[in-house]
DNA sequence: CGGCTCGTGCGACAACCGTCACACCCCGTT
DNA sequence: AACGGGGTGTGACGGTTGTCGCACGAGCCG
């Protein structure tokens, strides 16, 4: 896929006009990286605006000790780091490839002139940063309210919902996660993962089919464990 | 203070016409609400845009068993909720007064054709809303890495700066909230706030003076306690 | 003055979880 | 076949924290 085909599938460039998009293309690169490349860290100046062709993107905090927290990940189609193009900040957080991805990088001068000639870019982006807006308080309830299984059957769910495949036992996912890429997804350790995911099991909500494949019998009972109110509460 | 001279002063509305600050004025409407009052509620549809003029407004979540996190709070010259008015989605979180407080309400289709008229506003609510954002990151670190502790720690710290004034003993404050606010904004039970104060008085880093009063002997070692990597490991 | 409410502090307890240590398994390479 | 390393499950332990129960003090009103 070259510059240009990229760029005018992507929703944040859409209704630019032909000339734009060629414009564009000319100032961007392509590259792809290896699985673990770090492409930004917290506090670091922003350079530019990435984009996902293919791959995944975790975007994290990380404690001193070693833990993380994510706060998002990103796929295909889906801008990085647009805040710090605006404010002029550092970047919030650190990013990098879970797994092998070409991305997409438009200079920082580039996209501030684009953005002077397009005021329509203005409503995507304010789209684009009220979706990750409400991701975040979603993820700061879950934090403050909810223990490690909950969590993870509310993270399960959801991951059923956009990546499972119906059979007639169920949805089946395909977690191409490590467990430690589960903990620092629920901001939690390891051992904790393998453990909730134990109890989850014990209570039938889900069910081990090999390494990383699951079947969830039931979605929204699975769902609803996630929810405040309803504590796994370990009997 | 009329409508019109509070619009005037907003930030939100900087760069306006004369024109277009006083059809502004004529459709928003000025109440003062008493302590305690809710605004709105999760998943409310939101009904338009609400400016303090003075007084203060926290932004929370609640779980069912009755614990808050808040998520922000608001003061004079502040908009609240702007993101729902982009999106057209829920109020994402609830809000109420934590004293009496005077705001401004300006209908959601009135705010819209203001949108229409002036996209300058545009890059205000980005800027705005990127600034929400950075600091629902900073909830999120904090809430997944640091204890109670810390997390007081680094609040009272911010709150120094913000609203303490300087003896020659330190820098002195007035907490006008409750325990039980105060653990809201911590994300944590009200008995664990004051066994919180405790260990920092005790480490000699606050000094309570009466009831609600506090001097900080040095602020940057409060702060620095709030940070993470040095845990208060409660020796 | 007595009673009430509200905010507060404190002790006890259990739940939850992070950490450490260790054994195991899968799967590649040599 | 042997080896090794990354990913994984499990048990033990202690620290943090939510919850419950209770006592105390301040302020308010009757």
């Amino acid at each position: 896929m070259t510059e240009l085909d990229l760029i005018r599938s992507l929703p944040l460039f859409a209704g630019f006009g032909e000339d734009a998009l060629t414009r564009l293309a000319s100032r961007s690169v392509i590259r792809t990286h290896p699985a673990g490349t770090v492409l930004f860290t917290t506090g670091e100046e922003c350079r530019g605006l990435f984009v996902v062709e293919s791959g995944r993107v975790r975007i994290y905090r990380t404690s001193p000790t070693g833990r993380e927290q994510v706060l998002h990940t990103e796929g295909p189609g889906r801008p990085i780091a647009e805040l710090p193009l605006f404010d002029g900040g550092a970047y919030p957080a650190s990013a990098v490839t879970e797994i092998e991805s070409r991305l997409l990088f438009l200079p920082r001068a580039e996209f501030e002139a684009l953005y002077r000639d397009n005021p329509d870019v203005a409503a995507m982006v304010i789209r684009g940063l009220g979706k990750r807006l409400r991701h975040l308080v979603h993820v700061t309830e879950t934090l403050a309210f909810r223990d490690v299984a909950a969590r993870l059957a509310s993270y399960l769910a959801e991951f059923a919902a956009q990546h499972g495949t119906a059979t007639d036992a169920g949805t089946e996912i395909v977690l191409d996660r490590t467990r430690e890429e589960l903990s620092f997804e629920l901001g939690t350790a390891r051992e904790s993962v393998s453990r909730a995911l134990k109890q989850l099991s014990q209570k039938g909500v889900i069910e081990p089919l090999g390494r990383k494949r699951l079947l969830i019998p039931d979605v929204a009972r699975l769902r609803t464990l996630g929810r405040p109110g309803e504590r796994t509460n370990y009997e």
